[in-house]
RNA sequence: GCGGGUGUAGCUCAAUGGUAGAGCAUCGGCUUCCCAAGCCGACUACGAGGGUUCGAUUCCCUUCACCCGCUCCA
């Protein structure tokens, strides 16, 4: 399937339109239009019942070590500042960066180091982000100097390892990887949080974020949730909620969006326990995308090699789905679950973490204080069988609403072949979406506009619309109907014709199959909600 | 962020330094008893800004957006 068609079929029916078209278009941003909106709530709807509204809290499912509860919280897109530094983001996402002309590779301008090196009459910066930094700046000098290792002593060095933060004239500086000097460009700030200023002055005091994750908003308010709702561990916070992030590269119509919806859970267990939940929430969260529709043959389960991993976290895994703009074997990420242990309640408790200690120690700054201070507050949970208190670890189902409902788009576009009204075999565009997915359930039409067929296709249609996204069509050939409701993925088209005003049946029509068959009006509502619930 | 390409109607495309065309879609009729191309009619476009020119959709510059490759993707 070419990305171009289902782009343009989305733009023409309706589904998705460039953010601020009119004005030329913005980069990274979307709008859903009346058949996407459906869709898109559609998926959050289906998500939300299935992780929140009808979880039964009495009964393990299938898989699940225990009976566990969900509940749901609907947090501020704009948070405390403090949150984004406990929670890592602010120091992650806020650097100046420097880039390689030559190389074209970006590096963190802090994490640059280099020594002043002269030989030959030259005096350049050589540098380097490798491990052993001494070894192989002194490997570097000599080869841009050309000189052999036995002639090291022609080289002289002017200082000890610095920051290239330190250098001021940067043409005279050996970019890592580079064979050239003066590669390098200015430092730029790269900040992948996006920033605001509540309140009328735009004050740097006043500076806050527009949240990268949902996540954090659960955290803070984990507190919030044991002290209201009477829930006990294990249990399960769930929160719908637009995420905002800088990406450097948007592409790839919605799936790289600066501004995107997210429907995470936060699952907070015992922590021996956690590793089989993890387990419990990485094989159904994969469960959810192929019951949707989603075919298992483009999308995988992967875990994350263990040098990928924190390693405070036992396991993280990605449900990834092969989309059409990919190159082939390659797949894009849907959702993420992750083990986090008790890294975000602690840092929001005793300051941020030290992500690369082990154990984890709050990070310090130079002071030697906490580098950010934790909220001070005690998030433990108290055991209330054993009395024992303990700070639950958390596992994170996180998913992308706009890139499950990019696959759901791009997994429903087909095209195949339809015979016209002489027999001869058309190309069909259909979006063979699952029912509970549609945007529309069931369109209702007269076959032809007269004999007193448009007002029973009418009484059906009004008494669908009390039920479910119905639509009603009278004009033009209904075999044009049919096609126009293909392209918008309605599973069913009920159609009144001539026997429907002497026997009270009608005819059902099925998208994917195009199989017709009868059925009573006072039983095709009822029949159709069945299907598409 | 770098390099290359593209930007004309809702969609897919055409032509042109001087009035911009088509097919499909849409809308209004007619026709039509089951899968888009039967008939008549109507609507709609040169991404934005600036420059050159008597005159720019066309040439030049800038900008925005999209596509491809590289980079990035916590």
């Amino acid at each position: 399937m070419e990305m171009e068609k289902l782009v343009s079929l989305c733009k023409r029916r309706g589904f998705l339109f460039q953010s601020s078209e009119i004005y030329g278009g913005l980069n990274g941003f979307w709008d859903y239009g009346p058949l996407g909106v459906e869709l898109k709530r559609n998926v959050k709807e289906a998500w939300w019942r299935d992780m929140v509204t009808t979880h039964d809290e009495l009964t393990a499912p299938i898989g699940a070590p225990s009976p566990f509860e969900m509940v749901g919280l609907d947090t501020a897109i704009i948070m405390h500042p403090q949150i984004w530094k406990c929670s890592g983001h602010y120091d992650l996402f806020s650097d100046m960066m420097v880039d390689c002309r030559e190389t074209k590779h970006r590096y963190r301008y802090d994490q640059i180091l280099g020594r002043w090196a002269e030989a030959k009459g030259r005096r350049v910066f050589v540098t380097t982000v490798a491990e052993d930094e001494l070894a192989e700046i002194t490997r570097r000098a000599l080869k841009l100097f050309h000189l052999r290792s036995k002639n090291a002593d022609q080289l002289q060095w002017q200082s000890d390892l610095t920051s290239l933060e330190k250098v001021d004239d940067l043409s005279q500086v050996l970019a890592p990887a580079a064979k050239e000097i003066g590669t390098l460009t200015e430092p730029r700030e790269f900040n992948l949080m996006l920033e605001t200023y509540p309140g009328p002055v735009k004050d740097e005091k006043n500076r806050a974020f527009l949240r990268p994750e949902t996540a954090q908003g659960i955290f803070v308010n984990y507190k919030n949730v044991l002290d209201s709702t009477r829930v006990k561990i294990p249990f399960g916070i769930a929160q719908i909620g637009k995420s905002f992030r800088n990406e450097i590269t948007p592409r790839n119509f919605t799936f790289r969006s600066r501004e995107f919806e997210q429907m995470e859970v936060e699952f907070f267990c015992h922590p021996d326990t956690s590793r089989q939940w993890y387990e419990y929430w990485r094989d159904r969260r994969m469960k959810w995308y192929t019951d949707l529709g989603l075919s298992s043959a483009r999308l995988q389960l992967r875990d994350h090699d263990p040098d990928e991993l924190s390693h405070y976290s036992t396991g993280t895994a990605d449900v990834e789905y092969a989309f059409p703009f990919l190159p082939e074997g390659e797949f894009g990420e849907l959702e993420g679950i992750a083990h986090r242990g008790d890294f975000d309640l602690r840092s929001h408790m005793e300051g941020k973490l030290d992500p690369n200690s082990s154990p984890l120690t709050v990070e310090l700054g130079d002071d030697g204080k906490p580098k950010y201070r934790g909220s001070g507050k005690d998030l433990t949970y108290r055991d209330e069988q054993t009395g024992r208190r303990f700070l639950p670890h958390a596992i994170e189902p996180s998913s992308g609403a706009d890139r499950a409902t990019l696959a759901f788009l791009c997994e429903a576009y087909r095209e195949d072949s339809a015979p016209d009204e002489k027999g001869k075999m058309q190309t069909r565009t259909v979006m063979r979406l699952h029912p509970r997915l549609a945007p529309i359930k069931a369109a209702v039409f007269p076959l032809v506009k007269k004999d007193g067929m448009p007002e029973v296709a009418r009484d059906i249609y009004r008494a669908m619309k009390g039920r479910f996204a119905a639509f009603y069509d009278e004009k033009g050939a209904v075999g044009r109907r049919y096609r126009r409701q293909d392209e918008a993925g309605t599973p069913f088209c009920v159609t009144v014709d001539g026997q429907t005003l002497t026997d009270q049946t009608v005819t059902v029509r099925d998208r994917d199959s195009l199989e017709q068959w009868r059925v009573k009006i006072d039983d095709v509502v009822e029949e159709i909600e069945k299907k598409v619930s």
